[in-house]
DNA sequence: CTGAAAGCGCTTACAG
DNA sequence: CTGAAAGCGCTTACAG
């Protein structure tokens, strides 16, 4: 088949309408078989896409978007890229959309609920035809935001009370629960005076103090002096301090669990320094199984958490709400796992 | 001043018809007033901004992107988001974006030329107004994309040889002296045989590799066996891995330079872990002063990069080359700093 | 310095 | 199942 080359716009980009053109049927047809919509002859279908293929055409996205009111943009917004388990989970998400066709437009809170707005505002410029939050600790103004945008949006890691989920849709797992395993298991290992030790105090690492709360006040073990809270950010650095500021302080304590293993591993390092036996004479506990917690000396027990499944899940979660698909499981738990490693 | 709050659209947003109606001018005065173009009279400008604030007026990113031809998106293309290196410059682009309207699209190109003009090809149908790209290994192919697009693009991490750098921007600094300025501490420190250990071999690991040989070399020190070079990616395992096998099969090396500091945090555990003293028996040495460096047992001595400054300074350039305003310096070497510690 | 006209490249909504 | 018309919300290019 010959089609014509001729290019009718100034720009020399390959439009539909050439596309309609060169397959003889008219732009509103070309634009209906190239998208896939039903209710094309196949001959037709056939055609255009030839023609398509034979003229190098792509559609245009800022076109698409003026008309349909809707772009090929997902917006991702995160708390924190200096926590490597974001990155994942930012990563299995952008590999999934991008393979469906659609660009993540990502945004760092800093865990800032006032920035989370700010950045929510610009990024419903753009249409997004989804978003991606983390947890539901937000201003009511951000709910809104989200609520009368129209936008699919799919709530990132955590879990949701069984009430009062109408219309929401997550992918993520219980902090709480996995805290209260991690908890579990050290008292099983015999230690009696286990502390807590947390940093940045996020909405996440507070479900996780209560998930050790929760269990230790059971098997009757709880003391608030064992809860070392600071709010400062998460970081190796910070872990070697706590652990420092536990053992002096509190010589008693048995086991200390981190809220997330960046602390756990500069605690396991300081102990080091210090010259004090893990697990002998303290053990410490994780969260998250970071890079090189099984590096460590002692390798570190944590709760190995999936953030690339939660990554790619919700993803594919977006893909069926933006799609209009129905979503058998609005919110989906995908668990974690105890790794029980040489430092408690 | 009475604002008519007439809609006169059905999508209900607020366009620029009716700023520019609210405020009496033209929709193209308006347009120019808010885009801040000069030759507008002060006064309609004054009265335009009113009018655009008190309603509440948004540009329409893809209106805007369909007339102009140019999106607000700039496209960035990086390595791989697993080494933390590439997630500072991702976020001070992003920060120094950001605060300038344009958001950024981020593509990970797993060091693969074939995946790289591939996700350039889909980012470039965006329109984007600007462009980051990592370093200058790329195929020919990516190459005359960038070049046809005429969209101004800045080059990260590298510098380029003085010739031929024609039209081309980068930010960056000298892996190759990096390496040698860490390769002479350790022949300043006594050590006589310097084993060079490296993981994924991209263009800037061996640029670093070069760095090192010649500095042997010139020293009389050289000798191939101490190449230790493996494609596997980065990693602390990796490091540690290495580490066993080259204390195992040369047990004459005195010093380890290891490419990236991930590498040489997981030599330093398997140091630990085997009772290889640091520096006594061996000295380790890295690349980057990552996360924990400063905190392992001993303190890891390495290179500093300027990576936050990396992006940020990219991302202004990029900015600059955009609103087509001269660009003084379009090279710009931003060094690096040899941080001594305990672990030489 | 200001504006009327045309167009960017698609899709929605309405006919047939 | 197909298409002609209108419009998405801006800016470019051209007048004045």
């Amino acid at each position: 088949m010959t089609a014509q080359l001729t290019k009718s716009r100034a720009t020399g980009r390959v439009t539909l309408a050439d596309v309609a053109k060169a397959s003889q049927v008219s732009p509103m047809t070309a634009s209906r078989a190239l998208r896939g919509e039903r209710a094309v002859d196949p001959v037709l279908v056939a055609r255009v896409r030839d023609a398509a293929d034979l003229l190098g055409y792509v559609p245009d996205p800022a076109a698409r978007a003026l008309a349909s009111r809707h772009s090929s943009h997902v917006a991702m917004l995160l708390p924190m890229l200096s926590n490597t388990l974001f990155v994942d989970v930012l990563e299995a998400v952008q590999n999934t959309l991008q393979a469906a066709g659609f660009q993540t437009l990502m945004g760092v809170t800093h865990y800032d609920c006032d920035e989370e707005e700010q950045l929510l505002r610009e990024q419903l410029l753009h249409r997004p035809a989804g978003l991606i939050v983390t947890g539901y600790a937000r201003n009511e103004a951000t709910r809104q935001l989200i609520a009368k945008s129209g936008v699919p949006c799919v709530h990132l890691m955590e879990l949701l009370d069984s009430n009062g989920n109408d219309g929401i849709y997550s992918v993520g797992f219980s902090h709480e629960q996995g805290s209260a395993a991690m908890t579990q298991h050290l008292i099983q290992q015999g230690n009696r005076r286990i502390a807590f030790a947390a940093a940045q105090l996020d909405p996440r690492t507070m479900q996780r103090l209560e998930g050790w709360r929760q269990t230790l006040k059971t098997a009757n073990m709880y003391d608030p002096k064992l809860e070392c809270l600071d709010a400062s950010p998460s970081s190796i650095a910070q872990g070697g301090k706590m652990f420092a500021q536990i053992s002096e302080q509190q010589p008693d304590v048995d086991a200390i669990f981190y809220c997330n293993d960046d602390l756990a591993q500069g605690a396991l390092l300081t102990a080091l320094r210090l010259g004090i036996r893990v697990p002998e004479q303290i053990a410490i506990a994780g969260f998250n199984d970071l890079n090189g917690s099984d590096q460590m000396l002692p390798t570190l027990t944590t709760v190995r958490t999936p953030r690339t499944q939660i990554g790619t899940a919700s993803a594919e979660m977006l893909l069926a709400l933006i799609k209009g698909q129905p979503v058998a499981t609005p919110c989906v738990d995908l668990g974690f796992e105890l790794i029980v490693r040489n430092s408690t």
